[in-house]
DNA sequence: AGCGAAATCCAAAGCGCTTTGAAAAAATTG
DNA sequence: CAATTTTTTCAAAGCGCTTTGGATTTCGCT
């Protein structure tokens, strides 16, 4: 990592700094300073004439001398997880436009930054002396990050939740539990018996949690739970597209299939199109649907009329980063939480399951 | 905008400056900033005895105050449009991956801003005195951007072109035109001559020259261009699925149709289905493929076996943010031009259009 | 030993902003 | 009109780091 040569006077094309406009106005630094920021005790007069003199010759405070004398930044930090497991996906996309939106309205920057799991703690110290918050993306059952992020007294709220301690700290949910707990049991009161749910990894709280809704629809409807017809992994359209084809080529295959995104539910579709199915008709699903931007433009959502459990996660961006703002400009306060229930909309992907297909069990 | 309260001092939990750590050590900042930064004339002992101790005591060092003092902040900025055509889509968080792993090995950062269209310029004069760099994204055919950089003397690189005064600028693009081009010249090649383009908006450079070559392709081969069988949109799964459904009810429809994206290709695909007619048996279809991650993950594409131009957006993510690097680092060396062509790669989604068929024109 | 050169280390001056504590000017009052 | 308050402005001290220019120590060699 070469050092850059040395830069002293940073004297970028046409930038001028606080010192030089406070001369252009005979001035001093302090009142210009205050006249920009708002301060009350400046003259109306005096305020707009720097004002003007600021637009005209171009003047934009240094970030780094204003970060370094009041001990913020206005930057939100994000920490990218590069590997195996990819966090930058469209959900991950779709959430930071949301949190982007709200961060920007408030002069907020986000500061994102990948790297390789192994160095995450590395990375939230070095952000304590670098943002003013962070926001905690794709927290597992048992996460680390919380308790470090704590110590470090740094301001966080995730989204999602951890498994344990969820009251020390700030978070806003979907309540996947309910969620898939009611479209499991949709399907059985539909006549389904053998009901599957192509999840995500168990070691992220979501697809847990959505994993004990599937089982409490499953029991509550004297549904013994298989685990043949349970599947893990990245929730993208190829992995829906294999367990899928997994599942309908089980000797006793489910008639009806759960999804945990939107994505792999496309794979899904795809392998029962291969397979000569159609959904809806042969097999039902139901998918939960983020209401990704690139499948929803607008407001009208006129993707494939699957049925779905739908909440917006680029709303749920912008509700986190407000939460995350009023953290850190109205001190620490107590720990918000909010948990937000799905939307279940029935669409065309699902079907009443006769007796008669029953009877093959 | 209220004014933070006053954090003189800034006292984080457990964070320690570089004074307190020099008084640890019993050397002076000097030493203990040159012995963590590498620079020759420091001990070798001292220098293990300087780390050791940060280590021990968790420093880490200001960004503000580092960047002021160098006048660089290592930090990359990329302002996103907010707006009708949303920039935070599949392809650019695909692309962010890619450079966000050439700058974190780097160690760069990546800042964002949301902002609305009206007030680019303003950001990034405000960008000149808070990044280091800034990456262009979906440029126009006559951008100001590129302009207004140059003016402010910021280090740049389009992912793209702009339509005039290519030589100016360091860029990296996808040979658009070419690919078109091809793409078109094999379809009518394989009989057809009724071909259609689904484009994005023509005010985008990419866009713009794949009609170009979509036009050279067809003329090429004595086919007139039909502006009935051209739409333009935002790349976005269900303007796949409108403008696929339109062209399907045409009085002549077309045998073959070209995407400029996979997202408005699965929309085609969709729209074929509900048409009953299947992509390469009743219709030719070929996409533009930038090897999404979320379609592609490892390296298999397992996705639909569609005909397309592939070129991985995420590996241009990663080359554009080197070329910006070296920039950076290598001074104001002159502009670096890089074209890739895509690949072709024929899948089952084409046929040839048997003479019969043609005679229904 | 002694002397010049190389190797180590340091004090202090910034980088451009905010903010404290005080002074000067203007407005208000008795 | 003098005394007091209020408004407006300012000089200067940081914020935590880098870097210049110099001081000190160590080393190699006659």
């Amino acid at each position: 990592m070469a050092k850059a040569p040395s830069n002293r006077s940073g004297s970028q094309k046409g930038l001028i700094n606080l010192r030089q406009l406070s001369e252009h106005l005979g001035l001093s630094q302090t009142t210009v300073s205050r006249a920009l920021n708002g301060f009350p005790e400046v003259n109306a007069r005096t305020r707009e004439r720097v004002a003007a003199m600021a637009r005209q010759l171009n003047y934009r405070p240094n970030s780094n001398a204003a970060g370094l004398a009041t001990g913020k930044s206005r930057q939100i930090g994000h920490v990218i997880p590069l590997s195996d497991h990819q966090m930058i996906n469209p959900h991950f996309s779709d959430f930071i436009a949301g949190a982007g939106e709200t961060f920007s309205t408030a002069s907020y920057d986000m500061l994102l930054r990948v790297v390789s799991n192994q160095h995450t703690e590395e990375v939230y110290r070095d952000f304590a002396n670098r943002v003013d918050g962070v926001i905690v993306h794709g927290p597992l059952i048992d996460d680390p990050r919380i308790e470090l992020l704590q110590d470090l007294g740094l301001p966080f709220v995730v989204h999602g939740r951890s498994g344990r301690d969820e009251e020390s700290y700030s978070w806003l949910d979907v309540n996947n539990k309910r969620a898939f707990q009611r479209a499991t049991a949709f399907l059985a009161e539909s006549g389904h018996r053998r009901i599957a749910l192509v999840n995500g990894l168990e070691a992220m709280t979501f697809a847990h949690r959505r994993r004990l809704g599937y089982q409490d629809g499953l029991s509550a409807h004297g549904i013994a739970f298989d685990p043949t017809l349970l599947s893990n992994g990245d929730m993208d359209e190829p992995y829906g597209y294999r367990s899928t084809s997994d599942l309908l080529s089980l000797q006793s295959p489910p008639t009806a299939i759960l999804y945990a995104s939107v994505l792999p539910a496309m794979g899904g579709v795809r392998a029962l199109a291969d397979a000569g199915l159609s959904p809806g008709r042969d097999v039902s699903i139901i998918t939960f649907d983020d209401q990704l931007s690139f499948l929803h433009p607008g407001s009208t959502g006129s993707i494939p009329h699957l049925t779905c459990l739908r909440s917006s996660i680029r709303s749920a961006g912008r509700r986190v980063a407000e939460m995350l703002l009023e953290q850190i400009d109205g001190g620490a306060e107590t720990p918000v939480h909010e948990l937000w229930e799905a939307e279940f909309v029935i669409g065309q992907s699902t079907a009443r399951q006769s007796k008669q297909d029953r009877r093959d069990e």
